[in-house]
DNA sequence: CGTCGTCTTGACTTACCTCAATGTCAGTGG
DNA sequence: CCACTGACATTGAGGTAAGTCAAGACGACG
């Protein structure tokens, strides 16, 4: 188990990693296993972690108040993640199915792996990566209607976890209209309607609660980055 | 100038540079000057940025369509941030007030600054710092409300650029109301009534249009964090 | 001290939220 | 296999926070 999930945690990072290095991540790495609907709690609770999603799908939540949640980030897996542990809102990670990860100690990663330099590089891209997703998230919220959030919203489902089926893409959603609604700074009802407006232009085919056809794509692509 | 402005990033790392790697800062870094309301641009530009703000103040915006905008970040002397090449949104790095840059290409830094693990693991910090600010705007504007946005940003500006003054905080925003709406995903008439509210409400005092002074911290923590 | 851009204030509109009722799905046990 | 159940999703009606439009006031320059 712990040495496969390494491994596939190595071939993620698209960078050799040798024998040595490979030593040092199994030693570093904590395996945790999450059901679904469970929360992910670390050992290594007080430092900043990198989570890679060996299996499942998850939401990286915040809490706000009593009932207001903000997903910051969904990942799935193959992807990699990161806690803080001091951020002034308190982020949970959610299992939407059951899920695998390795949590790995930041800053003992880094200061361990840093002679191999194409690693440490690819955790730097990674990270860069994140950074941009949550900056799309925080323009996707700020600046954009329900329309265009949930066709964003669609569209990069699409990309990360979707199937090609002659011209349109096939989905199935591991998250609730809630999970949704949160993510895209909505409420349930509005994303419901929004995607009966999409059923009801052509722009998508849902099957029941989770899956979901794109069958026009250059129109969800307008709707999604629309100027109004 | 050059050698100058590098030696400041060097310190603001908060980890010791020798003599070997200050070199190849300066061999890598580009040292670029804005005078304010100009947009910086950078030779290096189809490669990830990691730019020291040396002197000054800025924002880093998207541009969402003809007329919205979402300022993804402001930075101030001594702060790093993060420019990605191709992301779907154009970002911009716009100066508040005249700025000195530098400017390093990401990669590269990292790979050629990898020996000095103390370095690279200062980058990986500051980048995950920003990572965290990037998530707290997303759920800034995702769910929160007019006041509990406008008492954040205040706060948060007072902890980056204000002068404590027995008991309160002085602060001389170097941005327009423009700038505030877009950074919180509101329009300049709502940060303008929300202003109002708490000069009315003695939390806060403006001065003119940049002079701000916190007098009621204790309220603006409860408004900032208020669950409704 | 006048001028222009920025900010404030007010009246009105709207996109999204809230509340509430109904409908649908998927899992369970008969 | 089908009826039952509870959670989840959809739809509608009405409310509200924030946006829009428009008029003045103010502040920072010359």
């Amino acid at each position: 188990m712990r040495d496969e999930v390494i491994q596939q945690f190595t071939s993620a990072l698209s960078a050799n990693v040798d024998g040595v290095s490979f030593a040092h991540l199994r030693e570093l790495g904590e395996v945790v296993s999450v059901i679904a609907k469970e929360t992910a709690w670390f050992q290594e609770s007080d430092n900043r972690l990198m989570v890679f999603v060996a299996e499942g799908a998850a939401k990286l939540a915040a809490h706000v108040g009593a009932d207001r949640e903000q997903v910051v980030a969904f990942a799935f897996a193959g992807e990699i993640l990161h806690l803080s542990p001091a951020s002034p809102a308190s982020y949970e990670l959610h299992a939407l199915t059951d899920c695998h990860f390795v949590a790995f100690p930041t800053d003992e990663l880094v200061q361990t792996l840093a002679v191999n330099t194409r690693v440490v590089g690819a955790f730097f891209e990674k990270t860069l990566s994140a950074l941009d997703r949550a900056r799309e998230r925080a323009v996707l919220v700020g600046r954009k209607t329900a329309q265009e959030r949930t066709a964003s919203f669609l569209l990069n489902m699409a990309e990360r976890i979707g199937t090609p089926r002659k011209g349109a893409i096939s989905l199935t959603l591991p998250m609730s209209r809630q999970e949704i609604a949160d993510s895209l700074g909505l409420t349930i009802e509005t994303i419901s309607r929004q995607l009966t407006r999409l059923r009801e232009s052509g722009a998508i085919l849902t099957r029941g609660r989770s899956g979901i056809e794109l069958l026009d794509l250059k129109q969800l692509r307008e709707l999604a980055s629309q100027a109004r």
